[in-house]
DNA sequence: CAGTCTATTCGCATATTTGCGATAGCGCAA
DNA sequence: TTGCGCTATCGCAAATATGCGAATAGACTG
C-alpha cells in the first residue's frame, strides 16, 4: 500500500472517532441519510435503465421533471411508499419492502 | 377432494372472471390494495413479535396507539419511508426497498 | 357485575409531501 | 457564439400523512 492509501485511512480513522465514535445518535443520522441516499439512487437507476429522462418519466407517472428532481436527491427524505409504487409501476416494477434485523454491538 | 372445496374454488374461478379478466386497471388496484395489506401485516407482525401493544410500539416511537392501528389497517395506503424507518429502528429492523421486475402477460 | 386491557375509529390541528411553473446552470452540437 | 435538451432548485398552493385525544367495543378477570 502506498503512502497515499494510508493518510486517506487515516483522515477516514480521525474523523471517525471525532464525530461518531459512541454517539449512537450521529450513526443513527448517518444511516437515515445513507437510505435516503439508496433510494434516491435507485430511483435514479431505473429511470436511466430505462432510458428516460425526469421529464419522460415524470410525464409517465402524471407529474413533472422537478418532482422526479427532488426524489432523485440524496438528500431528499420524504419517499412515501405511493410514489415509489407509481414509479414502478410505470416501469415494470413491484415495490419490495422488507425489514430486516440489525445485529447487535460490532 | 370434497364438495365444499370445490364449491369455494369455482365460486373464485366465476368472481375472477366477472371482475378481473381482462381488466388491467382492476388487477392494478387489487395489486396496490395487497401491497398496502403487506406492509401493515409485517408491521403488525413487528409489533406482535416484539410482544408489544399499539401503545408500547406507539411511546417507543413517540406517537399514540390510534396511529399504530392506523398503520396496520389494510386498507390504509398512506405509508411513508419515514414511518417505517421509526418502527423499524424502535424495532432493531433496517427497512430494505427493493424494485423488483413484473414478468409481463402471464 | 364492574374494572382493565387492547384495538379500532372519529375528528381536527399540525406537519409534510406533492404539483407545477419559473429560473438557472451545464454540456453539447450547429 | 447561440440554441437545445437535461437537470437542479426555488416558491407557493393543494393534497396527504401524522399527532393525539375521545369514544366505542370486545375479551378477559376479579
Amino acid at each position: 500500500m502506498n503512502k497515499t492509501t494510508k493518510v486517506t485511512v487515516d483522515a477516514v480513522e480521525i474523523i471517525h472517532r471525532r464525530y461518531f465514535k459512541g454517539r449512537p445518535e450521529r450513526l443513527k443520522a448517518l444511516e437515515e441519510a445513507r437510505a435516503d441516499d439508496d433510494v434516491a439512487r435507485k430511483i435514479f437507476e431505473l429511470r436511466t435503465k430505462a432510458g428516460l429522462t425526469q421529464a419522460q418519466l415524470g410525464k409517465l407517472i402524471g407529474t413533472t421533471a422537478s418532482v422526479i428532481s427532488r426524489l432523485e436527491s440524496a438528500d431528499y427524505e420524504g419517499h412515501s411508499l405511493a410514489m415509489l409504487r407509481r414509479i414502478g409501476a410505470a416501469l415494470n416494477q413491484r415495490v419490495e419492502i422488507k425489514f430486516v434485523p440489525i445485529r447487535r454491538s460490532a
